[in-house]
DNA sequence: CAACATTTGTGCGTATGTATC
DNA sequence: TGATACATACGCACAAATGTT
């Protein structure tokens, strides 16, 4: 239940709501959230609080939201073995706003970067990758 | 400059800005933006979409934003080298809220999981560690 | 220590545009 | 076509944290 006077902003309790949901299965993966207005006339909230906490979700990768479509639970993709090569490391980190687009990722998902021992780099996400040493 | 008639949100915009200024070094690490309402007055934007638009560059991980004081461009720490162990795996991926407190990590964060051939896991701050193999 | 100005956080309301079904 | 749903953008107000005076 959603209480004004607890010391967690309004948008916030949303979330860990939504957030339990998920994590307990009650909103399995591919299963979509009740729209915005919906969340909002339940919980006794205006539409931007509502938003606000899908946005935590979208940014936790639990969620992905579609135009006209709605947000649905991320459904998890299988991961490809990636093996790491000898004499180099890899990075995680956000992508920019162009790797994004590039690599076609959803919010909230990382994307792993490799450098190689002559110094290229190569860029790959985070989501479908599974860095292996044999 | 941002131009209302071009097809791109007007916060996106001024995030490419911001994120060139990051980029190109005009912004150095630890030096602060300009607050939400200068922003929004040479801009000529509404808060909302300054604070959309700096959103945006947090969930990259380019700054950090403290209350009452400020966003600043985020300093890259020194990444500690941590080996991949044999016949083991890593995967990149967002920290759950409980993570984020735990390892004290800033919004734009990712963490390494690491999956050792006995099947314990251990969580890394993916700012702070570089994943080498020998 | 107190008072103050500055800055970001939270929350509400409204309106319009655009994608999807 | 129409209904639904999310995206963008503006406005306002007050709260809370910070740094300075």
């Amino acid at each position: 239940m959603i209480d004004p006077r607890r010391d967690r902003a309004l948008y916030r309790q949303l979330a860990d709501l939504l957030r339990e949901q998920i994590d307990s299965g009650e909103l399995p993966p591919g299963s979509p959230l009740p729209s915005e207005t919906t969340l909002a006339q339940t919980h006794g909230l205006a539409r931007p609080a509502v938003r606000q906490a899908i946005a935590l979700l979208r940014a936790e990768g639990l969620v992905t939201t579609s135009r006209g479509y709605g947000t649905r639970v991320r459904e998890q993709v299988e991961r490809t073995p990636l093996e790491l090569p000898a004499s180099s490391f890899a990075i995680a980190r956000m992508p920019s706003d162009a790797e994004r687009l590039e690599h076609d990722l959803d919010d909230g998902v990382p994307v792993l970067e490799i450098q190689l021992p002559d110094g290229s780099t190569s860029v790959h996400p985070g989501d479908r990758i599974r860095l292996t040493r044999p």
